[in-house]
DNA sequence: CGCGCGATTGAGTAATTTCAAATCTAGTGG
DNA sequence: CCACTAGATTTGAAATTACTCAATCGCGCG
């Protein structure tokens, strides 16, 4: 299973084994229940994670408790509370399992050792921010350029596999529409 | 002037002279009047920018023309056309100054090359890239939560320095609201 | 069989857009 | 200094899009 987090860093720099074992040591696994909490809003943020199998929603509650989605993460992506693991702060997100989930943890204080170490993990973890980066850019020029059955469609070439794995509400929640708008549009889904 | 350069770096990294001017020779100077582009569609993207002075728009325009603010670059910020800089493609996106602008661009090649050799360098960027990373998810969020004026306010509050030297028909695409309702709601600024 | 979750549908309402016109403002040349 | 113009902002009214609330449907699972 931790293959995939192996060659997720070898898709950018190459390692030895003795120095992936290494990496390696920074990290600590935690596997996760359909439906429980990785993060909660008011926790202290103490980890990064990468997702090695399974499905989380991180998301936000408004005042009138309504959600709105910031991401999915799936096998080989990363995901956090980046607002709250940057400065340190109390997490003002949630994050939650909508599959049985294994993740790789890293803390802020090993990170940033590991990467004072390592040029090369510096070098990835640069490499990948820069990649979310661009990812959100195009997030947010769909949010800005489509209606509703435009960015759906977009959300549907983008990852197909989330809609055999995730409730139409949800995915709605993503792009920015009701679960009733959505379900009104002409569908690529079928 | 370009003082506010070294000074970027030295936020992050801290640069001994003769290693601030080693970082130098990897960027070129250039200067922009009100009105030039700096990037348009089709161009070669080969230069990333860290702006000294003045003031840059990042747009697409869709096939009916209308204009999406991807974002506005002042003193201080870094500008590309990211997607196209990171991947060697042509640009989709446009970039001209709303003022006359000083720039220090340096090439993915270069930048490549000064991030391995210098493990500082990669370091700064990586915390920039990170940086850049949560205030895009910031936007995300005020993007799928808020009305037009929350949005509004939102930006207002985040950047108030843009409200002078923006036109407010720009900050209007840039909330992804038509110019129209921007002017009819309550503004905060006056 | 019946419960519960997810998806759909209908009807009325609210927010925003669009199109058009009027107003305001700052900069320019005479 | 004033008139003029281009750009920027405002306002009105109609049209559109999406939302909300409520009810219904469908299906898998205990």
């Amino acid at each position: 299973m931790e293959l995939v987090f192996r060659q997720q860093l070898e898709k950018i720099i190459s390692l030895t084994d003795s120095e992936y074992e290494y990496v390696r040591s920074f990290f600590i696994s935690r596997k996760y229940k359909k439906h429980q909490f990785v993060i909660q809003q008011g926790d202290h943020v103490n980890y990064e994670y990468f997702v090695l199998s399974g499905l989380i929603k991180c998301y936000v509650l408004d005042d009138d408790s309504s959600m709105h989605i910031l991401q999915f993460a799936m096998e080989d992506w990363w995901v956090s509370d980046y607002m709250a693991y940057q400065a340190g702060m109390a997490a003002t997100t949630f994050a939650d399992c909508l599959e049985d989930t294994e993740l790789m943890g890293i803390t802020k204080e090993n990170k940033d050792k590991l990467c004072g170490e390592m040029h090369k993990m510096e070098h990835f973890f640069r490499v990948k921010s820069n990649l979310g980066y661009i990812a959100l850019q195009r997030r947010i020029l769909s949010l800005l350029s489509n209606n509703a059955e435009e960015k759906y469609r977009q959300l549907f070439e983008l990852y197909p596999s989330l809609f055999q794995r995730v409730p139409k509400a949800l995915l709605a929640s993503y792009i920015g529409v009701s679960r009733e708008t959505l379900s009104r549009l002409k569908l690529p889904g079928r």
